[in-house]
RNA sequence: GGGAGUUUAGCUCAGCUGGUUCAGAGCAUCUGCCUUACAAGCAGAGGGUCGGGGGUUCGAAUCCCUCAACUCCCA
């Protein structure tokens, strides 16, 4: 035999992504006469790696692209990378520390050069990664959310929405990241249960020697407190209403506040308000009309309005300031206290809320249509429990904060005058008209400073399933030929964690820009774990390489590997026993058509006896389909993986290729051969898919191939109607066999001995049309029919007795038992299948169906007891 | 604190609007096989009172209530 017994994965991979890159199979274009399906690449971090999440989900777009692809369709799935703001910059800025370049020795232009360096150095290794999973995606179309025409989108849709009124400027409380020096949107911020310490502070009572305590996890931030908020209802303070309190160690004199806010349960019932520092205080200091103090630097230390401590890092000046309260005799305890507190999601910083001058969308209106139709089901989330997810965070959406201190990104074409006014415009010179006329005509190019801050990176990447085919319609309201063709797209998959930050903004652009949903529906993956049911991550150290693992158990065992065990929105407990049996299962694939390939044919065979097996598997793999279509069609991909796994090793190597077998170096007659090779042609077909790799270089060893007739371009098998008589039928002989087998493995018979096999039975007829396959599969001489032997071994299968003489091998006692367990089980059975006919509000309440199915039940229930009765008898009791 | 989800064999999961063989699959486990496609394999076997309790029903893993555990989201 040529081939080797082992398949070489890696060789094929090469080979074959070459061949469908040069020959275009990837790309795609306007073609009326075809139906356009759709996939936009969740565009991964431009400076990541692939990890296994990426993994997970390209295969699974992959697998919808190639199958639709296959099913005729014009099938575009565009790759791509977003710019990541925070993430980028970041690694930026460690690169030229390590150069010993700080960031703030730095103009803007030189930093972007420096970033943009980066970009093309790292920018894209991801996409190189992706080739090795096999992904199609259509590479000329390959979009980063920072190339001209994409940014032009992202300006064009600040200015658009600037001019309906629906972003503004204003003040609010931000997560601040001292360390990354921006503002986070809610979602980029990562809360963690911290264990810190509950500080009971007194201040003294204006006036007088008492004091009050409060309890706070901030005890930094007492110098910018504003007030001191009791419960009106709590009888405790009512002695203090009025009064004021002084804050220690600067002795400033706040006013104590009543609202009834304040839990009177937690801590002391007294509540320091801090409203530059914290969310609900600064609520409360609008609802009274309080000042607002802000003691903290950009960078997390304290600045001069604190007075004291100047200069200390916020976490330093609160353990002196426990002391100094100490000192004074104003620390009453300290205890321990659990909090949840707000890391960044970037550079794990502590978040700090702060007050800041931000540029904010309003969400109010333009989240409408958006919601509905999630809702309705215009667009579909599967699996669908992440509606009520959606619909919660739809309904409380807040303003979205789209500005960030950060350079890396598209800066905000918002420029500021000299009167402090600003415009908004796309470009300078249009801001400069804009300003000459509504504000001062003298005004000069030099006099227009544009906004320091970047925008959000999902700012762009919202506009993403639009923007890659189509970057001016959002200027111009008129959409070209491949946004009015490709658009909207079919399906896109993606993490249920980005489900708000992209997911929902891309809806929202969607129908603001098209009038038109994105996509029709949403697959969401699980999360990528360990078997420690961790995250995977970097820090953590504990994923795999995925191209490592792709080196060695072969693109198509990964991919297979990630799909047997990822339900939609189920997490993937990762286990590398996966990619194994993924990297078996090709194996297993390539040994069947090494098995096929070398069979030599013999044109004067007729391959007669070989008719009921290929009429078996014919239906089998027509029943096998449906049910493959049916998952599918139901996003559940890893279902139709199963299918397509159980039928390919289970019905056609178990069954099908043992039943046509032809004794050793023996020729095949040419019908069974050619039918079996369009049935491997048919398994190649849906397999392709899952395992683009192998299957392609199968379909090439089967023949010669010109290019039109590539594999990832055949057509996909039309699922055609099927005879369950047939294949119950063949399950019955299949279970005779299995019998035979076990009756071998129970007796320690060697598969090897031959013996005669007696069948009492009704229909002989089914059994005779198997015959050949029944001796070949069950290693036997001859079938018989007939009544039973004396001195042999019997099991029943269904209402039928199957015989196998075996002098001196037969143990009467363990006979009768044997048949005993099964009769008083089937008893058993058909006493509780009587006990619902018999009841008449069963009878009258059920459907017919389901009535019929019992009598069913009762029949071959019965049947299978006289069997078991005779055979009894026969044992002589 | 509010909301959602999950809980079925050792593991990962199916089980649709209650009624097909008193619960299925894959993996893992056990037993026997190097049988000339494949030991990355073949053949066979064992394994669950469907988280606990209560209820509705002729009938519940499936519907309702309740308790418990875990996960996620929001505050």
């Amino acid at each position: 035999m040529s081939l080797a017994t082992k398949y070489n994965p890696e060789e094929a991979a090469s080979k074959w992504y070459a061949y469908w890159m040069e020959n275009g199979f990837f790309s795609s274009k306007v073609d009326h006469n075809k139906e356009p399906y759709t996939i936009v690449i969740p565009p991964p971090n431009v400076t990541g790696v692939l990890h296994m999440g990426h993994m997970l989900n390209n295969t699974i777009q992959d697998v919808l692209i190639r199958k639709a692809r296959m099913q005729g369709k014009n099938a575009c799935w565009i790759p791509g990378t977003d710019h990541a703001s925070i993430a980028t910059e970041a690694k930026v800025v460690a690169m030229l520390k390590e150069r010993g370049i700080d960031k703030k020795s730095l103009s803007r232009e030189d930093f972007l050069k420096y970033a943009w360096e980066w970009k093309e150095k790292y920018g894209g290794i991801i996409l190189e990664q992706l080739k090795k999973l096999g992904a199609s995606c259509d590479w000329d179309r390959t979009k980063f959310t920072m190339d001209a025409d994409l940014s032009n989108a992202v300006i064009s849709v600040f200015v658009d929405l600037h001019k309906k009124g629906k972003i503004y400027r204003g003040i609010r409380m931000v997560n601040w990241d001292p360390q990354g020096k921006t503002a986070l949107s809610d979602d980029e911020v990562i809360m963690k249960e911290i264990q810190s310490k509950l500080y009971y502070i007194k201040y003294q009572i204006q006036g007088s020697n008492d004091f009050l305590t409060i309890a706070t996890t901030r005890p930094e931030t007492i110098m910018a407190d504003v007030a001191i908020c009791i419960n009106p209802n709590d009888p405790r303070f009512s002695h203090l209403k009025g009064k004021n309190a002084i804050i220690p160690l600067i002795n400033r004199a706040i006013p104590i506040i009543e609202d009834e806010y304040v839990d009177m349960e937690f801590g002391t019932g007294c509540l320091k308000v801090t409203p530059a520092h914290d969310i609900n205080d600064y609520e409360l200091g609008i609802k009274h009309k309080l000042e607002v103090i802000d003691i903290l630097n950009d960078n997390g230390t304290l600045n001069e309005k604190a007075q004291i401590l100047i200069g200390e890092d916020r976490f330093v000046a609160r353990k002196k300031i426990g002391k100094m309260l100490d000192e004074v005799g104003q620390l009453e305890k300290i205890e321990e206290y659990k909090s949840n507190v707000g890391h960044s999601e970037r550079t794990d910083a502590v978040v700090e809320p702060k007050l800041s001058l931000q540029w904010f969308l309003k969400m109010e209106d333009i989240t409408k249509p958006a919601l509905s139709s999630v809702m309705e089901d215009v667009i579909q989330l599967h699996p669908p429990k992440f509606k009520n997810m959606y619909r919660s965070w739809m309904e409380n959406v807040r303003d979205w904060c789209i500005s960030r201190q950060l350079w890396w990104g598209h800066q905000i074409p918002a420029y500021y005058l000299p009167n402090g006014e600003y415009v908004v415009a796309k470009t300078k010179e249009e801001a400069l008209e804009i300003a000459q006329k509504q504000h001062d005509a003298s005004y000069t190019i030099s006099d227009l400073i544009q906004d320091e801050d970047v925008l959000d990176t999902w700012f762009s990447s919202w506009l993403w399933p639009i923007s890659v085919f189509d970057s001016d319609v959002f200027s111009t309201g008129q959409q070209n030929e491949d946004l009015k063709y490709f658009y909207p797209t079919n399906d896109l998959v993606t993490a249920p964690e980005i489900l708000f930050f992209w997911v929902a903004r891309m809806i929202i652009a969607g129908y603001e820009y098209t009038g038109e949903k994105p996509f029709r529906n949403v697959y969401l993956t699980g999360i990528v774990r360990d078997k420690q049911g961790r995250k995977m991550s970097k820090s953590l150290g504990n994923s795999p390489d995925p191209l490592e693992l792709i080196k060695q158990y072969g693109a198509d065992g990964v991919r297979t590997g990630m799909l047997f065990s990822s339900p939609a929105g189920n997490d993937l407990p990762f286990d590398e026993k996966l990619v194994e049996q993924g990297r078996n299962f090709a194996n297993k694939i390539w040994n069947a058509y090494r098995l096929v390939s070398g069979w030599e044919i013999d044109h004067n065979l007729t391959g007669k006896e070989n008719e009921a097996s290929i009429q078996w598997f014919e239906n089998r793999f027509n029943q096998a389909l449906t049910e493959i279509e049916d998952h599918f069609d139901k996003f559940r991909i890893s279902d139709a993986l199963m299918s397509t796994y159980k039928l390919v090793w289970d019905d056609f190597c178990s069954w099908y290729l043992e039943m046509i077998k032809p004794a050793y170096q023996a020729p095949i007659d040419p019908h069974t051969h050619a039918r079996t090779v369009l049935f491997f042609e048919d398994i190649l077909k849906i397999l392709h898919p899952f395992m683009p790799f192998l299957s392609e270089e199968l379909w090439h060893q089967i023949k010669e191939r010109n290019t039109e007739e590539a594999l990832i371009v055949a057509s996909w098998p039309k699922a055609g109607s099927y005879d369950s008589q047939i294949i119950s039928e063949a399950i019955q002989v299949f279970d005779v066999v299995s019998q035979v087998r076990n009756t071998r493995a129970s007796k320690g018979i060697s598969p090897k001995e031959t013996f005669s096999l007696t069948i009492k039975t009704s229909q002989p007829d089914l059994y005779k049309r198997f015959d050949i396959v029944l001796k070949k599969l069950a290693n036997l001489d001859e079938v018989n029919f007939g009544d039973g032997l004396d001195n042999a071994v019997s099991f029943v299968v269904k209402a039928d007795e199957c015989f196998i003489p075996m002098e001196g091998q037969v143990n009467p006692e363990e006979e009768r038992a044997n048949i005993e367990k099964e009769l008083s089980y089937t008893r058993g059975f058909l006493s509780s299948v009587m006990k619902k006919l018999s009841n008449e509000r069963f009878v009258a309440g059920a459907p017919e169906a389901v009535i019929e199915n019992e009598r069913k039940k009762q029949a071959d229930a019965e049947a299978k007891i006289k069997t078991l009765e005779d055979a009894l008898a026969k044992l002589g009791l």
